[in-house]
DNA sequence: GCAACAAATTGGAATGGTTCTAAGTAGCAA
DNA sequence: TTGCTACTTAGAACCATTCCAATTTGTTGC
């Protein structure tokens, strides 16, 4: 059994009370709108999808649970310039792909021994925790 | 004679003139404070050491003016989250930094070799225009 | 079950970097 | 000069996100 890289539904749960906190009928819907459709929604997009099933969620719940949900490391918070922050529930470390044309992200697997060589461009005295490798361009629909 | 990356005071006059734009006291003094200390300042950073020499000049003039010189090739816009833009002179390929501690960022060299390495990682069909290195952790004041 | 307490949700106000707008100023061309 | 355009300016507007105060919900101890 591997380590665990992208939870279920199920998992929610378990992590949240491992952090202390409670599993809510929001935090529920949010966290598998996000493991639905995993096209890196905006809290905006991931609003309007959960308002299907729960119309009475605020916005600023829909802030929250996110939140709360990056701080479990259920999902990550990803960026690109300025624009809003988009969600991805793909815990492996990878790259992003951000298609000019249509405006979507895509995912894009790194080679561990990429990494390593990657982190290995650092000074010494440089100690990295995270690395974020983002290409912008065009993307063919391949598929 | 190597390809220019890193443009000097005087190169302003003429690229601003390759774009049809004029050079002005507010784009020089601005391209003047960005090449003098290159730790990646905020646009209100730029303001407030512009406006020792030119303490007329208004923040939306140093939005412009950063504009302007991004459009012509003369400075790099860079994001970090969603934190205020910072602006770079340095026109190599390279990484960027973070140093949680400090909040100061710094230049990472990156070899063509590893560029190529990190673009050959992308599946068939997708054609990368830019790519984005960031490093986040704790830098040793080295140096 | 019930009271007490803590955690979570909510609507709306506030925040803050950036962009927009409309008016004024400055440089260039006939 | 006169006209034309580019540029600068102050302040308003924008908008993703955060903050706030009030309410609701869940949990714990009795
Ligand atoms: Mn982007
Ligand atoms: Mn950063
Ligand atoms: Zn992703
Ligand atoms: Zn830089």
């Amino acid at each position: 059994m591997s380590t665990m890289t992208t939870a279920s539904p199920d998992a929610l749960a378990q992590r949240l009370a491992d952090s202390g906190l409670r599993s809510t009928p929001q935090r529920e819907v949010i966290y598998d709108v996000i493991l639905r459709k995993r096209d890196h929604p905006t809290a905006d997009e991931v609003y309007a999808r959960v308002r299907a099933d729960m119309p009475s969620i605020s916005l600023a719940t829909v802030y929250n649970c996110l939140e709360t949900l990056v701080q479990c490391d259920l999902v990550r918070a990803v960026n690109f310039e300025r624009a809003p922050t988009r969600y991805c529930p793909n815990l492996h470390p990878h790259a992003h792909f951000h298609d000019e044309q249509s405006g979507s992200i895509h995912d894009i697997q790194l080679p561990a021994e990429l990494l390593e060589k990657i982190s290995s461009v650092l000074p010494a005295g440089y100690d990295a925790k995270s690395l974020q490798i983002t290409f912008r361009g065009k993307a063919q629909p391949a598929a």
